[in-house]
DNA sequence: TCACCCTATGTAATCGATTACATGCAACTT
DNA sequence: AAGTTGCATGTAATCGATTACATAGGGTGA
């Protein structure tokens, strides 16, 4: 494919339309080079007049600065990749277009990776980074990439400025934006002991997550504060997955002594259980109650409506790519956010039932 | 900031770690740099001798190719740019995950624009496009951008291999990657006939929406396949997201005579549907059968569960990678490609009941 | 009036990789 | 043996914008 390069090159005719270069900008409007580049960057340093004619220039050649000779002199790209483990959850996508929106504003493209659990892609997207192809990043998958293998050589790494979102990152010393986890979860386990819930299910995360720990905890809290045992045969592994959820709900259904309530930690799981508890024949919330995390769009919608801690998504992504900004521009930029939670109650959890 | 310029290049300690050159490589490897690119473009241009000695050099330094300077030079950014109207809607993102496997195995990355319905951010990104930042473009929302503003001085536009995906645009001459939709509808229509319905309603997408226009027409040859009259009085304006389908179920429940069944040309419209319907008392599948469209992950697991249209959206996103690639490399692209759907039957369409 | 400074602008080095062209050498042809 | 071919490699031009440094001209203060 390469061999027609060179027909490219000798054909005299437009057969392919060249950009407009700085050059005949400043040819047009009769400046050098360095004051075209000047009336864009610094206007305040070239004179009105200059800097008229250049603008008009530049609108009758629909001239537009070639961003790989600028990134190369310049060091920079106005690119931010974002890192996250599953671009098809639901969860992340209103993330995304939060940190797309404020990216946008400020002059930056977005760049995404999906690792899907792959380190090749992982290490990939490291070099990515190493090789400057960015400015900076977001990770959304908890934790930071391109472990340095240690070995001889140790090659230069290039670091750009970081930014935690959702999965703080332990030990690294970047700005990390999140929510408090472990209150939510505390207080929605709370929330199902005021109800009268005294036999509280608790789905998890993946085991090792820095979400499900906190959660984790805050479920412990909260019967902690609500003078009830923790019973480890209560914990049920998930993976924030509907099939999770579902898996979860079968062994529940199975089981002789149910419990009276079950905390999901993401609101898929909880749709999948409620479904699976439907189908068995459990009624929801009058059977057992169902509570969700995250607040997603279908948890408004789902039969029952699902009762859940809302999360600030778009605000989360926002305040991310606010943070790796005000990095990439050298202000200084919190080290720690925290949003608030909401918890929203709606059908799927009720008051314990005089029988069970 | 710039001014620690000198200061880099004084200083002996390493104050900031600069990425390897080709030149560091080149010198540890004893070649010319000529040699250090030919050894990774076209390794079989070049002495196994060389090429290994540079290979090693590349290995200890942790060399990776300035992606500036190699796009500045050979016009190539290896970066594909998808356009789509709304991120946070989950029928794109499983899309979006098979665009981006894709790409990435064949070595692109993605960039992502959510227009977000902003046509300044539609005019950005179209300059963005003849900027030269990407090699070219997927895109999901329906119809080409940077429409050329036809004035004076005609600024010369760099156009790039383009892919349409889901919505096909008429009357553009580039590949198009889409499902059936007409044929689609048509046989949901024909399916709830067949189960007895004679008054299926129709939640539509937005209005001039390509797709929209394509399942109406289904719709229409449904009906008339199965010998039923078309109503105008069955259509309901939507625009596929949950909160039209809410208020389209609001609007039949207010009706006096209802349709049997609804065909809404999404999942989130039948999803944001069923649950209104229900919350007025009617009973889904017995009362009024809901079909939906789209197959996403949200319902197998409503309550009821959905039958739907399966797209393959996944399958969607890889084919039109595909495509943009046999572009990009000068390879010949179909020029349409029709993936297959699937009715899948769940539980929100019955047959129609004796009574109603 | 001279020295000095400040502003507006131009000249040219620079960023780092790719690649056209040149060169040197070995092998093969006649 | 001279000429031809072809491979491996090096040299240096090139991509297009940014920016350090140089310079010219106008204004101000002594």
């Amino acid at each position: 494919m390469d061999d027609l390069g060179q027909a490219d090159r000798a054909e005299p005719e437009e057969t392919r339309i060249r950009a407009a270069r700085i050059q005949d900008v400043a040819q047009l409007a009769d400046v050098s080079t360095a004051t075209v580049s000047r009336a864009l960057a610094t206007p305040e340093r070239v004179s009105p007049e200059a800097r008229a004619r250049v603008l008009e220039a530049i609108a009758k050649t629909g001239y537009v600065p070639n961003p790989a000779a600028r990134s190369l002199r310049s060091q920079k790209t106005f690119m931010v990749l974002v890192v996250l483990p599953d671009l098809s959850n639901t969860f992340f996508s209103k993330i995304l277009r939060g940190i797309e929106e404020t990216l946008f504003e400020a002059g930056y493209g977005m760049i995404i990776s999906d690792l899907d659990g792959s380190p090749e892609k992982e290490a990939h997207f490291a070099a990515f980074t190493a090789a400057g192809r960015v400015d900076g990043a977001i990770l959304l998958n908890g934790h930071l990439f391109g472990q340095s293998r240690e070995g001889e050589g140790q090659p230069a790494r290039l670091t750009i400025p970081l930014v935690a979102l959702c999965e703080a990152i332990p030990g690294a010393d970047i700005p990390q934006i999140e929510i408090d986890n472990r209150a939510a979860a505390s207080r929605m386990t709370q929330h199902l002991a005021s109800l009268g819930h005294r036999r509280i299910a608790y789905v998890s995360g993946p085991a090792n997550n820095i979400l499900e720990r906190e959660r984790f905890l805050g479920f412990k809290d909260g019967l902690e504060a609500a003078g009830l045992p923790f019973d480890p045969a209560l914990v049920i592994p998930g993976d924030y997955t509907i099939e999770a959820g579902i898996r979860a709900g079968q062994g529940l259904v199975a089981r002789a002594e149910r419990p009276t309530a079950v905390f999901c930690t993401s609101d898929e799981m909880a749709i999948g259980m409620m479904r699976t508890l439907l189908s068995a024949g459990l009624r929801v919330p009058h059977d057992i109650s169902v509570a969700g995390f995250d607040d997603i769009e279908f948890a408004a919608v789902a039969e029952p409506s699902l009762t859940t801690i809302h999360q600030p998504r778009r605000e989360l992504g926002q305040a991310a790519a606010s943070a790796l900004i005000d990095c990439l521009q050298g202000r200084a930029s919190p080290k720690r956010i925290r949003l608030d939670t909401e918890l929203v109650l709606r059908d799927s959890v009720a008051p314990l039932q005089g029988g069970a």
